[in-house]
DNA sequence: AATAGTTACTTGCACTTTGCAAGTTAGTGG
DNA sequence: CCACTAACTTGCAAAGTGCAAGTAACTATT
């Protein structure tokens, strides 16, 4: 990973500032863990783009990668602990737009009010 | 403005989720409301990127441009309320950086306890 | 009056990233 | 052997970014 700068603020956005990246994060904490379930979200998400995202925040060690079945092998994707941290930054964004652009659907008390932790429990 | 979907993180991240339009923002919460001030940040913003977001953050009512002085009329741009509330977004990226990507600069003190109203004050 | 300096951009072009559609791989089930 | 499913990969056009050079509107200097 290349940083612009040793600037906090930049080195963050260097990860996950893109148009897709924080995007594939919420699919996450909203519940999707297998790639097909990626694919549905409401904004259409490009089946290369999102390939692409998802090795980048496995190698980035955001989320990883953990098998649900054998025969056919298959994985899904799971917050790390670095991956979860970045739910505070979500729900400012959320809280921003809320404020600020109309119209748009109100996240879940669910979500709003978690904290990292909560998304890390095995199952 | 296009949004991809109703989703407020989705929304927000159309809005400013691009390589650039957050360090901009950074940059005026840091000090730097000038043209060329913003050109000295650390990462090297090309000129044509400024001018670019400068106008976008402009036109979506993040950012205003005032004058700072006649003969020859010169302009300085300022956070709006709008502008100003991202702040809470950039505090959440430079905690989690600071948390998980070593050898950062760290944050100042005034940036990471401040708030958004801090930055409308008149002069 | 002509020249140089300052600030704030704009333009052109190569390069990279994104978006869309179609194709591929590895396996199961019939 | 064939259809089916999940998870990608590939090719290519379009959009976005990065770099260098150029322009515009003034002011200050000689």
């Amino acid at each position: 990973m290349e940083h612009r700068s040793k600037c906090p603020i930049a080195s963050t956005l260097d990860l996950v500032g893109d148009r897709w990246t924080l995007l594939v994060l919420r699919n996450i904490f909203r519940g999707s863990r297998r790639y097909g379930e990626h694919l549905e979200s409401p904004e259409g998400i490009a089946t290369n783009i999102l390939a692409d995202r998802l090795a980048l925040l496995e190698r980035e060690g955001l989320i990883e990668k953990v098998a649900y079945q054998t025969r056919p092998l298959r994985h899904e994707y799971r917050l790390t602990r670095k991956g979860a941290d970045l739910l505070p930054v979500l729900q400012t964004l959320a809280t921003w737009s809320m404020k600020h652009v109309p119209d748009r659907w109100a996240p879940s008390e669910r979500f709003m009010h978690s904290r990292p932790e909560d998304f890390l429990a095995q199952d």
